[in-house]
DNA sequence: GTGAGTGTTTGATTTGAGTCAACACGTGCC
DNA sequence: GGCACGTGTTGACTCAAATCAAACACTCAC
């Protein structure tokens, strides 16, 4: 039915992250802030291992045993969903810093499939080991709590933005998320490459291809944007941004 | 900006639940399967109390901290989300035995409001107490994650819906698990009294209300279902779920 | 280079759901 | 009872996005 999980890729097992997570620029958004020397060397303790990702290739795919957390340390990865009536969706997009892994927890089998959309690199944390824990690294658990917590409300950003936005409103939220998200890893936040195809962008905002490239072309004739191709340039963010919200009644809003 | 959480409910701080757990009809679906007897009562000398919440009382709202979880004890409660922009959504129905409360563990304030559709009863356990669970009870901490990980799950069957579905998959798939979760409560699951205005129906579908209207009608003529204002009749559930992926290009699915 | 193949853009047309508007029904209040 | 108000239904019309179709552009293999 579906294609078995690939496992042709490097895997150094038992092998420790050369450099580790003290040298790693992303360590700040993969632990907890605030969390001292000491301790970090004991979660890098715990870490498996890298492992690489050639474009195109899966992590993993729904339904696989759920014993791992990853972190994204280069690279960029979708995730997506298949229902039991066969209509598929992008869910979203991860890049460096994002952890995965954790829609399983508990279930003990993947909800989505995970796949690389170029060469990328990630952590592997099993989740066995975080039962190896000591007490007072409590704040790890809680920090995957948030994590969890914070996948459950950008899946509510989702939600909202394919039940009420127009279109265009989709798109402009799209960049925007991306431009903020580029500048939290501190690259540019007004030129990048899109590293998903329009098909994926088509699936994750809810509308067809044709759709997405016309409104590229026309947020390009509106001078909002210039894109060729997957590089983009945002031109105009606070016109981008007020495209947002624009097909909201104007009517006051209900909170009950 | 929004209105306060009301608080002007009966609130019987420290009473143990009369009956408890053991008793309770719905242990089965808010306690871990296979919980011996000894240990049911343990969890359930963690229980504040139980809270008592008229039709259109919030139970939390957005941004309220999060410090309690609940189980739905009888009644129906709705949870909606509103975005910094102003949208607003409706994310789900919660009847009997279904938890509530995880999705701001972690970061400390809820990310929805969850408000009662009818008169309603809870039963609250503080998070706080759950780091009283000596480690042989990991089971209940263990159960917690697996409720979170069912959140991410519906969201994402939510979120398919809204992305790929026409409004008639969309209705016929919302009686359709409305019926499978009257049946799994032991009600029957082809007659039942929506608890929902047809405004909660189409913001948690993603149509409008003349929308949602229009297609009851519809499956009324064509024998699909009986409705009479809140009261719905399942009359053939087996057609009705063939509507469901209908709207599917016959070209085969792809899974990478 | 040529050609196959995939991914992207653009145009013409259709259509499903939204919008606007009127009306019907049910419930509670006086 | 009659009235008002909120809620739900139905019809006529509009419009945004889907669909269908064709052309174009980029990549890779040979």
């Amino acid at each position: 039915m579906r294609a078995p999980t690939q496992h042709s890729i490097t895997y150094m097992a038992g092998a420790r992250p050369h450099g580790g997570c003290l040298t790693c620029k992303m360590h700040f958004r993969c632990l907890p802030r605030g969390l001292n020397e000491r301790d970090t060397v004991r979660v890098e303790g715990l870490l498996q291992t890298r492992r690489q990702l050639k474009c195109g290739e899966y992590l993993y795919q729904a339904g696989d045993r759920c014993d791992t957390i990853y972190a994204v340390k280069t690279g960029c990865l979708k995730t997506h969903v298949c229902d039991e009536h066969g209509y598929e969706q992008v869910t979203g997009f991860q890049m460096a810093g994002d952890l995965l892994g954790m829609d399983g927890i508990g279930l003990r089998a993947h909800d989505f499939n995970l796949v690389a959309l170029e060469d990328s690199e990630v952590c592997a944390l099993p989740t066995a080991r975080l039962d190896e824990l000591p007490p007072e690294l409590e704040t790890i658990r809680r920090y995957l709590h948030e994590v969890m917590s914070g996948y459950i409300v950008r899946d509510h950003n989702a939600m909202i933005m394919l039940s009420k936005m127009r279109a265009e409103e989709r798109l402009a939220a799209f960049l925007l998320d991306l431009s903020r998200r580029f500048a939290a890893l501190g690259y540019s936040s007004s030129e990048f490459n899109l590293r998903m195809s329009r098909e994926d962008i088509g699936s994750y905002l809810g509308i067809k291809i044709e759709t997405v490239s016309r409104m590229f072309s026309q947020f390009q004739e509106r001078k909002l944007i210039d894109v060729k191709n997957r590089h983009v340039c945002i031109l105009d963010s606070v016109r981008l941004q007020r495209i947002i919200g624009r097909s909201l009644p104007s009517k006051q809003r209900r909170v009950g």
